[in-house]
DNA sequence: TTGTTTTGTGTAATATATTGCGCATATCAT
DNA sequence: ATGATATGCGCAATATATTACACAAAACAA
């Protein structure tokens, strides 16, 4: 059960930024889904979940799994990220090389350093 | 609780496009918030969600909320979407005015107009 | 090295998402 | 207009994520 009145049944706090990218997002599967004639249940079908979670998805909900909208997204051929040709793979290498020139763990102390110049 | 063996715990599948597409989004993460010098108790504090799923989100786990992610996306400064690019960079009034131009719902006899070109 | 803090990982309890269903309404093809 | 299908929405049951906690190991500062 959620709360006793409607009002009380939202817990998280997000912020404008990224609820316009979850809408967004939702709308663009919502764009490519009809560019493609695809029903709502076949989509849903393709990504293997239920019409109401495609639904909730394309509403923008900020509560679905980032998995499933990525999915979604992918099926009906949205671009997620704009990577060269060798794909995405790339770049989580190139992050990862970036990442390993950073202190593997943060301590307190360290922050002060950062912002003088 | 799971299935009795770890073998039966993973119920969705996942195209290989979108799982690098998590992990990539996991590791932007992750290394913004390193070079913000943010610990990640830090960051999962002002995100208000847990160590633990911070962590899983930096690993790139594919059943964790998307308004969490694009959150703390948001919260180490990483632009989720660009603005000019033609991938999923439109103004959601943009896409609505195209999802406007779309018939409201997509029926079974129109499927076959669509493929032929 | 020594002490301190971060990080990685696992667990049970709780909170929440997802599902499948039914029904009403809207939309489309004829 | 009529029939057929898609969509919107609410519900209870189920599946899953998230949390809080604890502990060990790793990383860092001095």
């Amino acid at each position: 059960m959620h709360g006793v009145n409607n009002i009380m049944d939202k817990k998280r706090v997000y912020s404008n930024y990224s609820k316009s990218a979850t809408l967004l997002l939702g709308k663009a599967i919502q764009l490519g889904r009809k560019e493609r004639k695809f029903t709502m249940q076949e989509l849903a079908d393709r990504a293997g979940i239920s019409r109401g979670t495609l639904a909730s998805i394309e509403k923008g909900d900020m509560r679905c799994e980032i998995g499933l909208v990525f999915e979604l997204a992918s099926l009906v051929g949205i671009k997620l990220f704009d990577a060269d040709e060798n794909g995405i793979a790339m770049s989580i290498d190139h992050i990862n090389d970036k990442i390993a020139l950073l202190p593997k763990s943060i301590h307190p102390t360290s922050k002060v350093i950062k912002d003088d110049f």
